[in-house]
DNA sequence: CGAGCGATTGAACCAGGTCAAACGGGGTGG
DNA sequence: CCACCCCGTTTGACCTGGTTCAATCGCTCG
């Protein structure tokens, strides 16, 4: 099921190529959108990516999990360019320019659906709400990028956990990209809030799941 | 002419209600929008207002100038949100909710057109492309927050620049705010990158025009 | 002229970066 | 089943770019 748009391994940073399954390759690359494909829900692991910059596809509403868009800085390095979570659309530039300008990877577990969903328009209130929730979005992150370190790996964190304070936490390196911070300085700030019990590794069966936290109520604020 | 939109001086960084002279009240505030005002430009002059959070009014396309947008962060506090330069659109969130998500303030003379403008209609292509639009530069904004604090700088710069290669600067304070360095800070790189020639104060008639510059065409990589 | 504001410059300090070493857990191959 | 490797993570020690505090300057406006 969740192998139809899978990615090799390990994902590049700054992939010249994107290496698909044959079986994949159709779906992601192909100018055609079969009709049984578009309607699909699509599932991701963290570490895939869901589309390179440039090559062409549909556009997707993402239900869970967060994905990273990145993209070719006037350097040629790839950089972080922005953050989807739950509820934003990516790739709706798609549509206007019949390919991606980002690349898109799954941070953690993702679930997505094609966008726009069955009888909803392309055009008025559905995009303007998305430009709407863009906007937010960014002033979110921007934020991540200012002030003292360990308030953005905290904002960064608020940001990723559910309701009932549940996060799974992208790879330090990732956060690190997304906060201007290093590695190291992100692990250390984990290791402080877990210090300060802000943040518990959550068990399940008494093991822990990998990058699975749960903040403290008292650190919504 | 460019006295309608006028609120009083100095803004402040934080301001709970907006001063605004008798002739501009109706215009910005009012629920009503004359026609002879909607189809008119509006131009500001730097640290003036064009609109508050949570106020009425309509959506603007920038013909010149930069505007800065604010919005309150979960502290309370006023905090840079975004950056709106020449083609930009602001304030097109007025189209769903009815009110302005942010303050908008410009950083330097602007020149505003009401937007839609005629015959262009709200949905479909416009939308789209002001959301590919915004989601370039709310990349291009995160950039101007990460790496050395001259490179984040220099890239403002660039960002502010015409192809001829002349800026005009907002105050310290603000490039500060964008960039997420202090204005001592500031203030050094700028007069580094005038020793190293990259940048020269512009002069009209033989006396520094404030806060405009050239920036050397070598600069622009 | 004085008030007020932004810009400039200097000097001391510290948050976060850098470099380096070691750990741990999951996957692979023998 | 174990040995090994690969990678992300952790931790320590040192270094530095940018902050902080403070004093001064220069321009504009009343």
């Amino acid at each position: 099921m969740n192998s139809r748009f899978q990615a090799i391994f390990p994902v590049d940073r700054a992939p010249k190529e994107v290496l698909l399954g044959d079986s994949s390759k159709e779906a992601l690359l192909g100018g055609s959108t079969p009709p049984s494909c578009t309607r699909t829900p699509c599932d991701l692991d963290a570490g895939q990516q869901l589309y390179a910059a440039g090559s062409t596809g549909q556009a997707w509403r993402i239900t869970a999990g967060v994905i990273r868009l990145d993209h070719a800085g006037h350097d040629g390095e790839n950089r972080f360019a922005s953050l989807a979570i739950a509820g934003d659309i990516v790739g709706c530039e798609t549509l206007l320019f019949g390919s991606y300008t980002f690349d898109a990877t799954a941070l953690t577990p993702c679930r997505l659906q094609p966008w726009p969903e069955g009888d909803t328009a392309t055009s008025g209130d559905g995009l303007l709400e998305s430009l709407a929730q863009a906007q937010k979005r960014a002033a979110d992150l921007l934020a991540l990028r200012g002030g003292q370190a360990s308030a953005r790996v905290l904002g960064l964190i608020r940001l990723l956990a559910d309701r009932s304070g549940q996060v799974i936490l992208p790879t330090g390196q990732d956060i690190a990209d997304i906060t201007d911070l290093r590695f190291e300085t992100i692990s250390r700030i984990i290791s402080n809030l877990q210090r300060e019990h802000l943040l518990s590794p959550l068990r399940i069966a008494g093991i822990h799941a990998t990058r699975s936290y749960r903040l403290a109520p008292g650190a919504f604020a």
